[in-house]
This record gives structure tokens, C-alpha cells and sequence, in this order.
DNA sequence: TAGATTGTTAATCGATTAACAATC
DNA sequence: TAGATTGTTAATCGATTAACAATC
């Protein structure tokens, strides 16, 4: 499991991105506390337990934290990420433009119909049987899963045997994985059922 | 913030459905357990918060706890959803077979250009100004929000003036809304910068 | 019956919040 | 200086795990 402070940290960068381009220096727990909807004692706990200073009475500088978490997220490497699956989630992200922005790169798709990517889709596509050799190649630790569910597990044990270390999952069955082997789940059904659940409980109150 | 219990019964529920189909009428709370990757325990104790109830010694009948979660996340009615933004994700989610299934239909899809929906696909596209007309018409609740960055309170706000109750949000941005309306996020990114970072951790040790 | 499994109560663990001293 | 803000320690809260009685 993903630790939830992590992630935080993640959208604290964001955030400070954000108050970059509008044009300040320094910022106060309060205002980022604020903005990602937290209180400020847990932006000043996280920033602590991740060693980010600030000063008192003075706030954060923007650009030291900015610089601080970027180390921590090895802002300074190009990640490498593999997607199996090319059908409309597939498909959707390698048209996103936003990875490269984040120093994150798709470098190869698979289908076991690769013809699925166009040609005129800057990324190569091949069929499943390629991802040890792709992944050796180009020393890629992360994968995305987006076949379908029969697929999924399959799909996840070759990545594994591959050496991928880390694995995004859109298909809607939890996978077996080895436990050096993160593997984190986004379903938009589940997601949706969820809201559905809260929304009706709201309303009943 | 969505509990997670109620994450877990969505789980359940989906591996409940796949034993079902395998033949199974009787499962342990061990089974499930493992096959989700939480303790036998937590299983129970989610269980009993819900009143699903088993049989000590022949564990729990699966069409009965099926019938009992179907209750509980409203299965029984059709739940209508609008969907923000036709770019990449937008269209891959129309496209999307599963949500029918699971008793979920997107009923309109809205863009500042809503030409961008072709004719074949079988949901009609408007201009986020129709999203109140079409939310009172069809009684809808629930709204998905994949527009861009800068858009996304914009729409964010009409939604919830038109008495949307949940977003699924996937921009890059932490949406401001009130109370009463709950706002999940999904954001590919942020897991994936996650995913590097706890991956890279794990080599550390 | 003996063994296995549920369901609940108590204990533990971790994460969030509160309090407050340090200090700019 | 006085006031505001950080950073840390302590307190609280909630969620998970352990223990175990009930019972099929």
C-alpha cells in the first residue's frame, strides 16, 4: 500500500507549480493547506517527516521545496513506462501529452493485435511476447495494465518475470504479484460505484 | 474522503460475482480474503459492519451476500451519469462496454466543441451551457469531469449549481466544491509518480 | 463429538489533530 | 517588541489486527 503522505507530497508539488506560474515566492501552510483541502498542521507534518524546511514567520520558498521534492521524486531521471493494452484507455493515455511534461515516457506499446496503434502515434507497438526484450532493453521499471480482465494476470506475470517493478492497473481483478512488485489499481466502475454509494447516503441524512 | 470499508465491499463484491460464475455457491471469509489481498479478518469485520451475514462452520452464501451488497450500492436502480470533456479520456470511457453492466449509463457527453463526438457513438454530445437542462431532464446525480486543467472548476461549478451530487474528476487540479458534494479524483500521473517513487524506495533497501 | 469458522470485543497500530515552545 | 508562523511532541481518533467465545 501506498503511504497516503507520498502522495500528498505529490500534490503539494503540483500545487506549488501552480503558485510558480502565478508568480510567488514564498508560501504558508495555511494557503497550500487550503488549496489541496487538508488542514496546515498535516502540510508542516508531512513537510517535516520528508526533511522540508521552511521559515518561521517567513513560510516556504516555493523553489526550495519545488527542487527538494523533485529529488525526492527523481524529477531529475527520465522514467521509462511500457502500457499493455491498446484499446481505448490504451490508446487514450499514449495520446495524453502530459507524461513527458513530468519526465515520464511511454516508450512501447503492446496488444496481441499491435497493428491496433497507428503508425502515425509517435510510440512503437508490439505483441506481448516483446516486453522481456523491450523492457531489458531499455531498462523500464514501470508498466501500465490496460487489457482486458482475462488478459490482466497474464499480462502481469511476464511483466513481472520481465523485471518491471512497479504496476499501474486498469483491469478490474486484483492481481498476484510478488511482494517486491507494487502494483496500484485505478477502476473508474469501482470509483463510480463508490460515489454512487455516498452520494444516495448523503441524501438520506 | 470515500471509506474504505465500503471500497472493500465494491471488491468484494466484483470477486463475489467471478466465484459465481466459476460455480461456487459457498465461500470463506479466507478465500476472499486472499484473493483481494486483505486478512480473513478484516473481511469479517467489514461484513459485520454491514450486517452481511454467514454461516459459522459453512462460511457465506454467495447469492445472498451478492443480493445484500446489490442492496446496499443501489443496484436495483439504473444510475445516470454526464461526462465533461470528449478529448482522449472522455472518448475511452464512452467507448467503455463495462459500465452497463454494472447498472451505469452515460446518458450525455458535453465539450466546448461537441462536434468532436461522432455520430456512431450512441450518446449525444452538447455544450457544457446544456448540462443543468440535461442534469433536471434526467435526473442525473452523477457527473465525470475530463476536461482540461483550466476548465475543470468551471465545470466543476456549473455541475454542481445543476445539483450534480458526485464528480469523478480526473484534471490535475483539486476541485472546490461544497459540503454536500463529494469529489474523487483520479489522476494517472499522480499514481505513476507514486509508483516511481516507492519502486525506487524499494531498491534502497 | 471435534474441528473449523463466524462474529464481536479488546488491543494495537498508524495517521491525523491539538498544543505549544521556538523563533523570525 | 509583538505577532505570526514553523516544527515537534503529545493526545486523539480511526482503522486494522488479535483473541476468543459462540456454534454449526
Amino acid at each position: 500500500m501506498i503511504k497516503k503522505n507520498i502522495q500528498r507530497i505529490i500534490q503539494y508539488r503540483m500545487c506549488l507549480l501552480r503558485f510558480q506560474n502565478l508568480g510567488f515566492e514564498r508560501i504558508f501552510s495555511y494557503t497550500l493547506a487550503q488549496e489541496i483541502g487538508v488542514s496546515p498542521e498535516q502540510v508542516r507534518k508531512d513537510f517535516s517527516q520528508f526533511h522540508l524546511r521552511g521559515n518561521k514567520k517567513a513560510g516556504y520558498l516555493i523553489q526550495d521545496i519545488l527542487d527538494q521534492i523533485n529529488e525526492l521524486l527523481h524529477k531529475e531521471d527520465i522514467h521509462k513506462i511500457i502500457m499493455a493494452g491498446l484499446g481505448n484507455i490504451g490508446k487514450a493515455l499514449i495520446q495524453y501529452k502530459g507524461f513527458a511534461k513530468r519526465n515520464m515516457q511511454l516508450v512501447a506499446g503492446f496488444d496481441i493485435n499491435p497493428a491496433k496503434l497507428k503508425k502515425n502515434c509517435r510510440i512503437p507497438a508490439f505483441h506481448p511476447d516483446k516486453i522481456p526484450e523491450v523492457v531489458k532493453k531499455e531498462q523500464v521499471r514501470i508498466g501500465i495494465i490496460a487489457v482486458p480482465e482475462q488478459a490482466a494476470q497474464e499480462v502481469c506475470n511476464i511483466m513481472v518475470d520481465a523485471g518491471i517493478k512497479g504496476i499501474l492497473n486498469f483491469a478490474p481483478v486484483i492481481l498476484k504479484a510478488p511482494s517486491d512488485v507494487v502494483v496500484q489499481n485505478i477502476s473508474v466502475c469501482a470509483e463510480l460505484e463508490a460515489l454512487i454509494y455516498v452520494t444516495r447516503k448523503n441524501e438520506e441524512k
